[in-house]
RNA sequence: GGGCGCGUAGCUCAGUGGGAGAGCGCUUGACUCACAUUCAAGAGGUCGCAGGUUCAAUCCCUGCCGCGCCCA
């Protein structure tokens, strides 16, 4: 703990933050204890790619969940954060493949053991430096639980839940078209395909029939598939080619003969309304293949090059064997014209390759079964998601889902439990791993291929927590408390995860699933490396400290939406951070020598101010409080920053001072001293989940209890004080109504002014505890209360503020005519508004119809506003006079 | 083609069925003993457009325009 009680002027993040996070670690703060009596809040970590750095969207992602993590913590509920990596099959490999590329070598030089043996050495020597980096950023989780996708544990899990599904039939192996990445070589689902929109051409070619001299016309993006095309479909209705469906036509440059075939699925206003399928290389042609019995005939192989039964093309590039085929049709007289056609072209999300449908055998889960619970889960609110509208985006998928391909040609990952028997043919899924036929004891082979990677993610909240076995982590902290994650991995990853927590739990996940949006560059695109916008919030951390990146991020999001990374921004919350720093070492050089204890807050002299500042945090303790249980994080940030900002250094600390400083009065000194203490320690504690570091920081400079801040207990809402609040309103309404008198008359700053307030006797009082504050922030001489109505004096500057007028005399130092044109301004704005509330009152409708105490409310405005417009008249015409 | 989000001060964005807000920028003044990473004062907006509901609409509804995202 350090001895020294006062800090250096300026907040030096680099030399605190490492101190305290090693502090918490030794302390063991972030594991929770294990309470029956208690429900625990758990929050399972989207688990970052173990060779990925930390990039601003899990800067976002994490500090969302700490400053969650820390409140509830702070609360006194057992408070898990269950840490880990995911394996990333695809990005991992890719890496490994990227470093053998530079000593020459490629996978299959090596073989899959050495290879696989490769990797595990990459992710040692990578895998933590994503976690050190969630260190850096304040993270506090229980290392101590910390997993990996392909930890034995995570592993088993995968095991059983393959097994289990395959044995249930809901998982089958297939010859399906899938999405083809011929750059990772590997197939990949549905929702791992981007769809970008495209200058492309449309093609239309001229198919002979083969009786007569007829022929049909077919439009295509795709002319390279002409080779693998086995027939033409038009739309049952189409009269044009009412006559032709049954017969059929010669496949140009192949010669093959081809059906037309009627299918409801062609659209007859596009392009000639014939169409060509492909059924081995396109999706929906592939299911009017099956409609009819068509033929599959593959013609791309896997790398992208045109295969045998390509003919002439064969190990051309497809994108080279287009632009032959176009060229030798043309020629040909096949080719009958081309348009220009824009259209959506599907690419790896991964590596942005052109996609290849092509026909494949792959691994399926059947996702009917799978996601009608997961829907129901969702519908009867068992699992919220915030915002509301993300629930939408769920049910609509879920509704029109697809089986689930979670095969990949891949080596690093979850290897598919699957033997095959060569002997008997037998396809067996095990639990075990094999080396002989279970039926017939033959020899048998493991399947290559691996698991979608987010196989393995979908069973997180339970694999993590030991399942399957029945851990006491499993049952104590199962079902989690909250999911954060962003908008673009709902159906990646919530949506699996919850229907394999239903299906393997009976359980839901978690209760709510929190979406934020994307972290943008400051042009609203998504950063990427590819733009070379991305900003590295390690870099924001170096130069500014974790604190300011966070509250950042923090108080720039709002529920859902995107937000954008401004450098401005983040200056910004560096000088709050700066700001609270300040306020603190003035506490500090003030609080020399106290000790809260033995302290009766009953017995205290309090001031206006102190009770004003004591009311004001009770409310911000408690609207704090309210906004994050809303899970409205940035508004719960921005209460605080005006707060501590706003109120407590602009307003209560100067108003302090003369007490602080003065010897003459021990028992108000006594009373602001505990008042500060006490507004600044439990603002600290409010502070601290959004600003760890610091807050810890000042924490332990000041007196208090407990090892740290982040075991303190959460502020408990007080009382406010709504009498003594408006009051204070009234105090500062008065001190900014001379302040601009003086601004606006170039009163030098040091000149004392003396201040003449006239008011009714009711209000006099307040106003009379109120001077020590007019003399302290406006600058005031003397300050002198008289009774409403009395003779006003003339050479003076007038504000007239909170139902009392205000008078700054200055004989010689007023320019009647610039005092002159300051009030007609402020009449004319006057007269609008007694225009507006008059115009609502005399509308009988609103006086029958509206809220009484809209009304009310109503006629105070329109009365007040027009006894200041009253007065501001009178003093015109007095200085006009 | 369907869905969602956004359009509010010069810029970036909060916000609410009943008197328009913040940060940055701008203007003016101040190195006031916590802080110039500061303080004080100020200028600046038909809350996209057009209808509708309502006593009352920036906020709710409909349509349109523009931008972005997701899905097909």
């Amino acid at each position: 703990m350090p001895e020294e009680k006062s800090l250096p002027t300026v907040y030096d993040p680099k030399v605190v933050e490492d101190k305290w996070y090693q502090y918490w670690i030794e302390g063991d703060y972030f594991k929770p204890e294990i309470d029956p009596e208690q429900e625990p809040f758990t929050i399972v970590i989207p688990p970052p790619n173990v060779t990925g750095a930390l990039h601003m969207g899990h800067a976002l992602d994490n500090t969302i969940q700490d400053v969650l993590i820390r409140w509830k913590r702070m609360t006194g509920v057992p408070t898990l954060w269950l840490p880990g990596t995911d394996h990333a099959g695809i990005a991992t490999q890719a890496k490994v493949v990227a470093s053998l590329a530079e000593e020459g070598l490629t996978p299959h030089d090596v073989g899959r053991e050495k290879f696989l043996e490769r990797t595990w050495q990459w992710k040692e020597q990578y895998g933590g430096r994503i976690i050190e980096q969630l260190k850096r950023l304040g993270a506090s989780c229980d290392w101590s639980r910390e997993r990996f996708t392909m930890d034995e544990g995570c592993s088993r899990a995968v095991r059983e839940v393959f097994v289990s599904l395959f044995e249930k039939g809901l998982i089958y192996r297939g010859d399906y078209i899938i999405n083809w990445c011929p750059r990772c070589g590997t197939a990949v689902s549905d929702i791992e395909v981007e769809h970008e929109e495209t200058e492309g051409k449309l093609w239309h070619f001229r198919y002979p029939l083969v009786e007569g001299d007829g022929y049909v016309t077919v439009a295509t993006t795709r002319p390279e598939t002409i080779l693998g095309d086995t027939a033409v479909a038009v739309h049952p209705n189409d009269e044009r080619y009412r006559d032709l469906v049954g017969k059929s036509l010669i496949l140009p440059g192949v010669g093959r003969h081809i059906p037309i075939v009627a299918d409801p699925y062609v659209d007859p206003e596009f392009g000639t309304g014939a169409v060509k399928v492909t059924p081995a290389h396109d999706p929906n042609d592939f299911q009017i293949g099956l409609r009819h019995g068509l033929e599959q005939v593959v013609v791309i192989a896997p790398d992208g090059t045109m295969n045998e039964k390509a003919g002439k093309y064969q190990g051309m590039d497809r994108l080279a064997c287009r632009e032959a085929l176009v060229a030798d049709f043309a020629r040909e007289g096949y080719l009958v014209k081309v348009e220009e056609h824009h259209h959506a072209v599907g690419h790896c999300s991964r590596c942005n390759t052109t996609i290849e449908p092509l026909l494949s055998k792959q691994w399926f889960v059947k996702m009917k079964p799978l996601a009608e619970p997961a829907l129901a889960a969702v519908r009867k609110g068992q699992i919220r998601f915030v915002p509301e509208r993300f629930t939408k985006i769920y049910c609509d998928w879920l509704e029109n889902i697809r089986d689930w391909c979670i095969s990949r040609q891949l080596w690093w990952g979850h290897r598919i439990p699957v033997w095959y028997c060569q002997g008997c043919g037998e396809v067996i899924a095990s639990r075990v791993d094999l080396d002989h036929c279970p039926h017939c004891g033959g020899k048998v082979e493991q399947d290559p291929d691996v698991l979608d990677t987010w196989f393995s993610s979908a069973l997180w909240p339970f694999s993590t927590l030991g399942w399957p076995d029945q851990t006491e982590d499993l049952g104590y902290f199962y079902p989690t408390s909250v999911l954060v994650t962003g908008r673009d991995i709902i159906f990646f990853w919530v949506a699996r995860m919850i229907f394999m927590g239903l299906a393997f739990m009976q359980e839901e996940p978690f209760r709510e699933v929190l979406i934020h949006g994307l972290v943008l560059d400051s042009q609203g695109r998504k950063m990427s490396k590819s733009l070379g916008n991305g900003i590295d919030p390690l870099e924001v951390i170096e130069e500014y400290g974790a604190d300011t990146l966070r509250f950042m991020l923090i108080t720039s999001i709002t529920p859902g939406n995107d937000m954008r990374f401004y450098w401005e921004r983040v200056e910004n919350c560096r000088n709050f951070a700066n700001k609270i720093w300040n306020a603190s070492r003035f506490a500090l050089l003030n609080l020399a020598g106290f000790q809260p204890e033995g302290i009766d807050e009953n017995r205290l002299a309090y001031s206006m101010a102190d009770r004003w500042i004591l009311s004001r945090l009770n409310r911000t303790i408690a609207r704090v409080t309210e906004e994050l249980e809303q899970y409205q994080l940035g508004e719960a940030a921005t209460i605080l920053y005006e707060f501590i900002w706003g109120e407590l250094c602009d307003w209560y600390i100067e108003m302090i001072k003369p007490r602080l400083y003065g010897k003459e009065d021990e028992e108000g000194r006594r009373a602001s001293r505990y008042v500060l203490w006490k507004v600044l320690e439990n603002t600290l504690r409010l502070l601290h989940p959004f600003m760890p570091f610091i807050t810890e920081e000042i924490w332990q400079h000041l007196p208090h209890s407990g090892p740290s801040i982040c075991v303190a207990p959460w502020p408990e809402a007080g009382d406010t004080d709504p009498v003594v609040e408006e009051e204070m309103e009234r105090i500062m309404a008065v001190i900014r109504g001379v302040r601009n008198i003086r601004a606006e008359m170039s009163i030098a700053p040091g000149k004392k002014a003396p201040v003449v307030i006239q008011a009714p006797a009711p209000l006099q009082p307040q106003l009379e505890s109120g001077i020590p504050y007019l003399i302290q922030l406006a600058g005031a001489g003397t300050v002198s209360i008289q009774m409403a109505g009395t003779e006003k004096p003339r050479q003076a500057a007038a504000a007239i503020v909170g139902g009392v007028e205000v008078y700054v005399p200055l004989e010689g130092l007023i320019d009647i005519d610039k005092e002159i044109a300051r009030l007609r301004k402020e009449q004319q704005a006057l007269e609008k508004e007694v225009q507006r509330a008059a115009t609502k009152l005399q509308n009988e409708n609103f006086l029958a119809k509206a809220p009484a105490q809209v009304v009310a409310k109503e006629r105070e405005k329109e009365q007040e506003y027009r006894d200041k417009l009253i007065k501001v008249k009178e003093r015109v015409a007095l200085l006009e006079g």
